[in-house]
DNA sequence: ATGACTGCAAAGCCTTTGCACGCAA
DNA sequence: TTGCGTGCAAAGGCTTTGCAGTCAT
């Protein structure tokens, strides 16, 4: 998990925009590159303070129209906080520990995990493109 | 599952209510028994339409004690939309399969699924009491 | 030139809070 | 009797929508 900006992501986003007949536009371009610097979920106000020359509501239409394309995936690990995170082209993803005290979160991949997932997704009744795992507790500052 | 108003838990919520020292109050009993007969997640204003004689208010606070004194879990199945389930005292829980296009939800327990969780929470640095999983796709009326 | 894109401000929705009255204990 | 519990209405916070000007193509 790279610290870095994800050039290679915000670059497959905004080609994937641009082949969605979407234009270039200022707003868009900032928004998908401020995405591409955080590397755990990111809420629309968080990130609309980030970039204070975009407004608001073209932050939102960002989100949706990213989130619609796959490019990334809204996920709620605190109640009534809509959070998103970029969608890896590699399709590697991780899950997600919140605290309920503090919210503070800790990112975590597991194969085994993802293969129950993957089983489960093939036996159910409904065609499953993706999955979210919270785990939910007191982090280790919070139990004390 | 049963379909049937699920007394057990709603005698053992009125008395752990109690013990927590709150009364035993008409508002209070009436979202208690609602839910007791929901065998899947449920809304708060879906709760509020279904108890008319109870005011929005009131139908709020009792999900927020009975989620306080884990009576009840929080979770959130459509973007934007909190919903309720039980906590059986028996631990015997499900998870969610969701349709992103019509919403349609189905409710699945797996065995295998829950073992590789519970080793999760125990290697995980945080104190994991509760967890969540829901798969996303298509319901096979959706998937035509 | 044309219509998509943007920012601003207003409107919407769900949820929480304030307050005075009513009821459980 | 006491003060918790409740309903109503107002306030809050996040998100969406309307609109007129601007910019990408």
């Amino acid at each position: 998990m790279a610290t870095a900006v994800d050039t290679e992501w915000s670059e497959h986003a905004l080609a994937t925009l641009q082949a969605a007949g979407l234009r270039r536009g200022g707003a868009r371009v900032v928004v998908v590159e401020a995405l591409a610097g955080h590397d755990c979920a990111v809420s629309p106000l968080q990130l609309d303070e980030e970039v204070p020359e975009v407004g608001r509501a073209s932050v939102y239409r960002t989100l949706d129209q990213l989130e619609e394309l796959g490019l990334i995936k809204r996920i709620e690990l605190t109640p009534g906080v809509a959070a998103f995170e970029r969608v890896e082209v590699s399709g590697h993803h991780h899950h997600h520990a919140v605290c309920r005290n503090c919210g503070r979160t800790e990112a975590f991949e597991d194969k085994a995990l993802e293969r129950e997932i993957s089983r489960l997704a093939k036996q159910a009744s409904f065609e499953i493109t993706e999955h979210d795992v919270v785990l939910r507790g007191l982090c280790p500052r919070c139990a004390g």
